[in-house]
Parts: structure tokens; sequence; C-alpha cells
DNA sequence: AGCACGCCGACT
DNA sequence: GTCGGCGTGCTC
């Protein structure tokens, strides 16, 4: 009898592979171990363990590698996910582990130094600055102490060497100190108690009484304190180490009502309960705004995990997470895949936003990956929302999801006064953008003394560049779409894949000079107006080609946040993450944007975006002002916006999908082909997307029903896939995939579902 | 992911 | 005549 493990290792291999194990070597599942492949050795993880009779001529397994294992859950996430996508589980394991990497473990330790009290055998001028610099004596860090006394680094060295400074290892800061659930907080409102309570307690489970009968002062409601609640003797209480009701929730509450508070009150219950909370946001929300929130609530700030956390700092905060030490971890959708001890809550926030798409490697949406962790952990998730997906509200109409509702702004806030601009009646002059009345509305703000946002979803300067002498347009020589102009940039640039050239003096096509002509609005072009219109006026120009980077960006946002300026003009990175509290005004400049675009999303999307954006109006208890210029005021999407009836937009949003004849929650597939592939096939008379039969009852959005993106020399075809409940959608495209005569190439298939019809 | 094999274009 | 481009395939 041998022993056998059957080992996946984290590349893009699909099935595990078998080593003997070898004699005094104990192996459980989910053990890092190492593993000779090919030519060299690997790590891999025990996938699972037999016994096989019979000399085998399998290769050993070199050792164990000293790593927390993967925890059963994890595995079976990775399983899983492998599954859902497509995916090869070598490729899924990847994504979970992440070994401590060279690089970040050749990281030295950093080093401080302080006086040791022994002088210098040799004073000379650098050296006395060094040693009155670090007078003191604190510690100070090399670098920082050399740049305080203006010398170079080698003045401090050679104290060093002298013995007048000593260097010690410096305690690294810790990455996560222990968020306190009982920290004094402001009291919440009523509404807000009770959606917490129901948050945590799940259905069923009596009420608290919302209003505190003795108060305390702050700190004191009856979430605060573990134990009151049954001290009180009202009914069901939230007892200390009562893990709260698993499942998938959605938190759906408006603009400023208070969402981030009431799940805090789900996470400080998660803490109390001794275990530990995710909460994940797209990475543009993750900011220093939102960590100040939870170091409100808390008393410390959590640990953030986002692409921008690097090396040691990295390491020590994933070994913090294993260790189960890292109570709460904030983080971008990567943080889904952390190997947590005993994770007890993942919070989704803002899970409508499609940056929980991951769109390379390994397609996957980190929200229903977040549900299908939760129900493989046992914890509840909470997905958050001011604007919910159609999916997951469906998921709550039909009672998969609970749903917990914040129908009020906190504080007794009103939401804005939204009204529409009919750009047929009161248009702009020509070649301009602002109607007339927004610019009086802008004017009369200004007057006020007050901040506005005019909103346009389009970064640079102008869609569209045409020759007036020939008529050339210019379009990007990889995709299917125009270049647009960036002024600032002196640049055109292609916005699906970025190629850029620069601005041609003279026309590519014919030779005319200086007869370009730019077509329609960019937020530069915007900016151009607004600063005509009001020439002495402090405005700002926000989009993700901010000048300067990521840092001054940040910098530039907060600045406004502090009221300073008057006018900002922004894509839709102003209307996610940063709170602007000095906003009155929003104008909408083109809220048609994206109605016509053929993606099957796209109703949706305009009116989570419009929603969220206009919903930033508005300054403490004062309601703002939202003005919004269509031409087509009657769109459900526009109407909806108007009346602020999101339950009709829903419903009919879906009633629309479900008389298209697909689901609700879109089954949505996507099929990246070559060009040359797709050439090829098109040579012989066939569009690529139909050359099979689709799965039965699945539905092609290929070349016939939606111009097809063309991105970095590849098609992108979306299929809209309806499929029965509880069918295996991954043998359907498997199945039609081999069917479909196969060019040379690779066709790579994403596949975004529900999970919940999977489970 | 690495690393080999393999089949066509411009060079010491 | 070779060097080298990266497409394809394999690793228990």
């Amino acid at each position: 009898m041998t022993d056998v493990a059957e080992i996946l290792i984290p590349l893009a291999l699909d099935t595990a592979y078998s080593y003997v194990v070898p004699e005094g070597l104990r192996l459980a599942e989910g053990d890092v171990v190492q593993v000779p492949l090919g030519p060299r050795e690997t790590v891999g993880v025990v996938w699972g363990l037999a016994h096989t009779a019979g000399g085998s001529n399998l290769r050993p397994v070199t050792g164990r590698v000293d790593a927390p294992p993967l925890s059963e859950p994890l595995r079976k996430l990775v399983d899983w996910i492998a599954r859902y996508t497509l995916a090869p589980k070598g490729s899924a394991l990847a994504m979970v582990l992440r070994l401590p990497d060279e690089a970040a473990a050749r990281e030295t330790a950093r080093v401080g130094v302080r006086v040791s009290g022994k002088t210098p055998a040799r004073a000379t001028p650098a050296r006395r600055k060094v040693l009155e610099a670090a007078a003191d004596g604190a510690l100070h860090g090399k670098s920082a102490l050399a740049k305080a006394a203006g010398v170079s680094l080698g003045v401090v060295d050679g104290l060093i060497d002298d013995g007048a400074l000593e260097a010690v290892a410096v305690e690294p800061e810790a990455v996560a100190p222990p968020p306190d659930p009982d920290h004094p907080r402001v009291p919440l409102s009523d509404a807000q108690e009770a959606a917490a309570i129901a948050l945590i307690a799940g259905p069923g489970t009596a009420l608290l009484p919302a209003a505190d009968p003795n108060p305390a002062g702050p700190g004191a409601g009856s979430l605060s304190r573990a134990g009151e609640g049954a001290s009180r003797g009202s009914g069901e209480s939230l007892a200390h180490a009562e893990p709260a009701a698993p499942g998938p929730v959605l938190l759906e509450g408006v603009t400023g009502s208070g969402k981030t508070e009431v799940y805090f009150e789900a996470v400080a219950h998660c803490v109390r309960a001794g275990r530990q909370a995710l909460i994940l946001m797209p990475e543009i929300a993750l900011t220093a705004q939102f960590l100040d929130r939870f170091a409100a609530r808390f008393g410390v700030r959590p640990a953030a995990w986002h692409s921008g956390v690097g090396g040691r700092r990295r390491e020590r905060l994933r070994a913090a997470v294993a260790a189960g030490e890292a109570r709460v971890v904030v983080g971008a959708r990567s943080a889904l895949f952390l190997p947590f001890r005993k994770l007890g809550l993942i919070v989704v926030d803002e899970e409508h936003e499609s940056a929980y798409k991951q769109e390379d490697g390994v397609h996957y949406h980190a929200r229903d990956m977040a549900v299908v962790r939760g129900r493989l952990e046992g914890c509840p998730v909470v997905l958050a929302s001011a604007t919910p997906s159609i999916e997951s509200r469906v998921n709550a109409e039909r009672g998969r999801y609970r749903h917990v509702r914040l129908p009020e702004r906190f504080g007794g806030r009103r939401l804005p006064d939204i009204r529409a601009i009919d750009m047929r009646l009161d248009g702009p002059e020509r070649g301009r953008f602002l109607s007339p009345p927004l610019i009086n509305a802008v004017k009369a703000n200004l007057a006020a003394g007050e901040q506005s946002l005019l909103f346009l979803n389009r970064r640079g300067y102008a869609p569209l560049t045409l020759c007036r002498a020939c008529g050339h347009r210019y379009r990007c020589r990889n995709c299917s779409t125009w270049l647009v102009e960036h002024r600032f940039r002196k640049a055109l640039v292609c916005h699906q894949c970025g190629y850029a050239e620069p601005r041609p003096q003279a026309c590519t096509e014919c030779g005319t000079f200086d007869n370009l002509t730019a077509c329609g609005p960019g937020v530069e072009r915007i900016a151009e107006e607004v600063s005509e219109l009001f020439p002495d006026r402090r405005i700002i120009v926000l989009s993700s080609d901010f000048p300067g980077g990521a840092e001054r960006l940040r910098l530039e946002l907060e600045a406004v946040a502090a009221g300073e300026c008057d006018i900002v003009v922004g894509t839709q990175l102003v209307a996610k993450g940063h709170n602007f509290p000095h906003l009155t005004l929003v104008g909408v400049l083109d809220a048609d944007i994206g109605l016509t675009s053929g993606d099957p999303r796209a109703a949706e999307r305009t009116f989570q975006l419009l929603q969220q954006v206009t919903g930033r109006a508005g300054r403490g208890e004062r309601p703002g002002r939202a003005l919004v210029q269509t031409y087509q005021p009657t769109h459900p999407v526009i109407a909806a916006l108007l009346s602020g009836d999101a339950e009709r937009f829903y419903a009919e949003e879906v009633a629309a999908r479900e008389a298209a004849g697909l689901p609700p929650f879109g089954r949505l597939a996507a099929l990246i082909v070559s060009a040359a592939e797709r050439e090829a096939a098109e040579a012989q008379g066939q569009a690529l997307a139909r050359t099979a039969e689709p799965p039965p009852g699945a539905m092609v959005l290929g070349p016939a029903e939606a111009p097809l993106a063309l991105v970095r020399g590849r098609y992108r075809f979306r299929l809209l896939v309806k499929t029965e409940r509880n069918v295996d959608l991954q043998s359907y495209l498997r199945d039609w995939l081999a069917r479909a005569p196969k060019p040379r190439g690779s066709v790579r298939v994403a596949v975004d579902v529900d999970p919940q019809s999977f489970l």
C-alpha cells in the first residue's frame, strides 16, 4: 500500500497531480507542500489523500512548506469558483495562495537609531548636526535622521560604526490594531438602530425597543454594550457571543441614510463574538474618509487590503488574518481570498458596483463570490447599497436574501429635489452644452456662496474628432471606437485600450492644416465653457486622468470636500466614494449617455449612476437640488429618477427583461475571440457567435444584435444565457463551445451568474 | 508559471 | 548558413 496525495498546484492546471507521500511524512488535506514539477520545485496544496496498492511510478512529495494550511471552506471556495467561472482549478487556487513572496521576505526590517551616550571619537560639524538632531534620545529612522540633520546617510552610518549611535530594530507598527466594538460613538437614529438589530438578529427575532429608555450618554445605545439588551428584559437579546444570523442580507438605504453606521454595528457584534469581519469595497471607495469613519466608530483605523499595500506589510497583514489577529479587514475584491481563521461576517459595500467584476485571469464577481464564501463559512453576508443591482433585489424579493431597508435619510435630511431640463425645449446655444436653466441655477448657487457639481460621464475634451475638409473621423487602430481628444494631453486617446497618438496639426488623411473639429463634449470642454461663463470662479475638473496621479487627485478631492472650490466638473469619479458636504446643486449634463449602448445592463447602470450622483446634492439639513439635462424626459430611467420611484423602475426593468426572454438576474457570459478568428469565420460566411446552436434556452447577443466591442485586437461578445434553475450552466457552455467549430487560438468564456442558483 | 519544441524572417 | 520571434503544449 502506498500513500498518494493529490496535489493542486497554483498554475493553470485543471486537475490535481498525484504524488507519493514519502515514508514518515504525515499530510492532511489543506497542507501546503513542495513538489517536483518537470525540472523544478513548486508549491501546491494537498487536495486529497488516498491509499493505492502496488508500487507506483509517481514522483514523491518533497516536503511540507511552513505555511498555514488552507481551511476547508477556502478549499471548497476554490473548487466552487473554478467550476463556476470555467477557470482551471489551479488558477483559482492561485488567487488564494499568494505565498510570502521572496522579494517581500528579503525586505530588511527597518532599523532605527538613537544616541548611545558615548561620545564619538571624531566630532566633525556634520556629525555634530546629527547628534543634535538625535539629542532627544528617541528612536529615529536612519534616513529621516540624516535628512533632518541635512547630511548624507554615510555620516549616520559612520556614527553607528563609531558607537555614538546605536542601531535598534524598529518594532514594525501593528498592521491590525484591535478595533473596539464598544468605543463611544454617536447614537444611531431609531431607524438605524432597528435596521442594525434586524441585520444582526435575523428573521423572527423580536426587536429591542428602538429608543433607549435610560439613555446614559453616547455609546449607551442598546447595541453598544454587550449584555445590556438582556438586562432590559425586552425579549430576544443580542447576547455577547451569539453569532449573527447567517445568510445573505440586502441592506438597502437611500444615499445619506447612514448605512455604513448600520453595518458597523454588525461588524461590532461580530468582533464582540470573537470572530473576524471583512468589509469589501470597490477600490475607488476605499478612501481615507472611509477609514476615518471606521476609526470614529472603533477607535482605530481598520487593516486595509488593496493593490497599493505591498511588500512586507502585505505579508504581515496576511499572516495576521490567518492567525485571527486582524479582527476587521477593509479591502478591495482580492481581500475576499484572504485566509481568515474564523470569519464571522462579510460586508459588501456598494454591492451594485461593476468594479467588483474581475475581468482578467479568473473572471469573477466579488459580490457573488462573497455570497458563496459566506455560505461556506456559515456566516452572514451583508450586501449594502443605495441602488442595489437588479439581481440582488430580485433575490431579496424572492426571499433568497433577507431585505433590510433604511427608507429615510439620517437626521431628517431630505432627498434632493430633482428636475429635468428638456433639451428639445431649453437646449443650449449651438456649440455649447450648458442649457440656460442650468446656467441660471449655477449662477444663483454661486450667488448664495454654495458649491455646484456639473456631471458628465465622459473624460477628455471631445469624444470624436473629424476633418472638416475630407470628413475623416479618427478611430482607434486596435478597437472599434472613436479616439477621444484630450486637449490637456494634446492627444487623441482610445478609451477602450489606452492607445494614444498626438493630436495632428494636419489631417492625416487629406493633409489639410488646422481643419480638425471636435464633436461633442467631454469634461474638459465643459470646464472651458464654465470658465467662460464664470471667469473668476474656482473651477476644477475631476476625472480619472487627473494630472499628477492618484495622490494629487486624493488631495484635490479632499480640498473639494472642504469646500475649496465653487464648481466641480466631474465624471463618475465624483459619483462614487468621496462625499462633498458643501455641495448643494448637481447638474447632469447628458443623462442619456449610456442608455443606447446595447449593453443589457445599460438602463440599470445609468439609473444607479444618476441616482448616486444626484444624491450627492444637499448640505446638512438643507435638501439639495439636481437638474438633469435630457432629450428623453419620458424614458423609464429618467422618469424613475425624477419621481424618485426606484421600486417602479426595478419592477419595470425586471418585467422588460422577462419580456425579452432574459432572466431578471443576468446570466451573462463573455466570449472573447481574436479578430483573426472572427475574420476567418466570416470568410466562411459565418458569424462566429452563431456557428453552433447555443445551449437550450440561451440567447446570444452577437454581431447581429449588438455592435461588438473590439478591444486590443480581440472581439468581445456577450452571451446572455438563460437556463433553468439548478442547471449546470458550465456544462452547457462547455458543451456548446465543444460543438462550435473552434478556430485556432483560445476562446475564453467568463460567466457572471447569480451564484445562489448553483449552491 | 516556466521551459521546451518548432517553424518562419533578417542577420553576424 | 544560424539567431530569435512567440505560438503551442506539457508538467504527476
